[in-house]
DNA sequence: AGTGTAGGCCAACACGTGTTGACCCTTGCG
DNA sequence: CGCAAGGGTCAACACGTGTTGGCCTACACT
């Protein structure tokens, strides 16, 4: 139970603004946007679909309020600079492995336009700086953050969204071994 | 009744189920599965609704008709085994850049489980005999395939479809650059 | 010419959506 | 106790959707 944190007093209805979230995260990551209803939202939380305009305002309030996504992307300056890659390829796999939120934001970032400036948001507002870290030039900085999103959103893509067979079934080792240089090539590489 | 369907007279209607085609490609790429309605379709070809009914059944029917997808991927034997790479970066570059096919499979895969089942199909049917024949142990040519099409699709989902700035803002010379040597590990390289 | 058939439009249906307002029930406090 | 206030439900609205069937029109063939 937090009280003093933020919020004065806990409200008694908590618990199912929570139940509200934790549907609405789930739905919006295996339907997207417009086919998660918040009737079946509702539904799953096991309410009444007005409570959620009562909270939310609206579809997009609940979107807004359910997938809020914080990277937690470790500080590379803290470890040996060759080992950036495999850091970072490590740590978005546990991310996504666990966190629907990340599913759901890149599937409403496909068909959704303001889920679009969500994912350009997070990119800039917490990739970039983590990149600006360990890459040397500063003018590259965006370039490399690029091709570094480029590989491995395109990994959450296949292996999380798109399922596809041979992207499902590598092991999370595999995909270290094998992506942790490309990334690491993007981010201290000399530039071809 | 009518005429034999491997080369029938070219019917009247054909200008119109055309129109209805490429207005069809456009929405599905710039507004995914579920926004793209029938009605903006039918009002971007100048026809009404109901004739998307008649020539292809129902939406699903439209959508298959509409997005039909050969990559022409390019014969890799043909050219030095360390070239295969940049090649592919460059054939895929060009492909999206003047296609809205792909970016509306791409779009409809992330949201509906039938675009996600086509894309698998193609990577299926296309991807994987070209990465074949480039590939020395055959066992491994889903992996190293599927390690591609992370990296390729990734390319095609920030740049087209999120429009991450800075990976809109790269130079195809300097995509086929960074990425050229990351696909051609994935298809080489010894296993790490 | 006449006529059958394909091309095309119109109006409507059934349904699911986001959203709203009126109405209960429980809780906590005087 | 009484009673306000918030938590919760119900039924409905307005709208947009995919989809259907009836009707008109113009062409092609005999």
């Amino acid at each position: 139970m937090t009280e003093s944190s933020s919020s004065p007093q806990p409200r008694r209805s908590d618990t199912t603004r929570n139940a509200i979230l934790a549907a609405a995260r789930e739905r919006f990551a295996a339907d997207g946007y417009e086919r998660a209803t918040i009737r079946a939202i509702a539904k799953d939380a096991r309410i009444d679909p007005s409570m959620v305009m009562r909270y939310y305002g609206n579809k997009e309030g609940l979107f807004a309020a359910a997938v809020s996504v914080d990277l937690e992307l470790p500080d590379l300056t803290a470890l040996p600079r060759q080992d950036a890659g495999p850091a970072l390829v490590t740590h978005f796999l546990r991310m996504w492995e666990d966190n629907d939120v990340l599913t759901a934001l890149l599937r409403v970032g496909a068909t959704n336009e303001a889920g679009a400036e969500r994912m350009q948001g997070i990119f800039r507002d917490q990739v970039l700086p983590v990149t600006r870290a360990v890459c040397p030039d500063p003018e590259q900085v965006p370039t490399r953050a690029a091709l570094v999103a480029t590989q491995l959103l395109g990994l959450a893509l296949t292996r999380y969204v798109l399922r596809l067979p041979a992207a499902v079934a590598l092991h999370p080792r595999e995909v270290v071994a094998w992506l942790g240089p490309a990334v690491q090539r993007y981010l201290t590489a000399p530039s071809p």
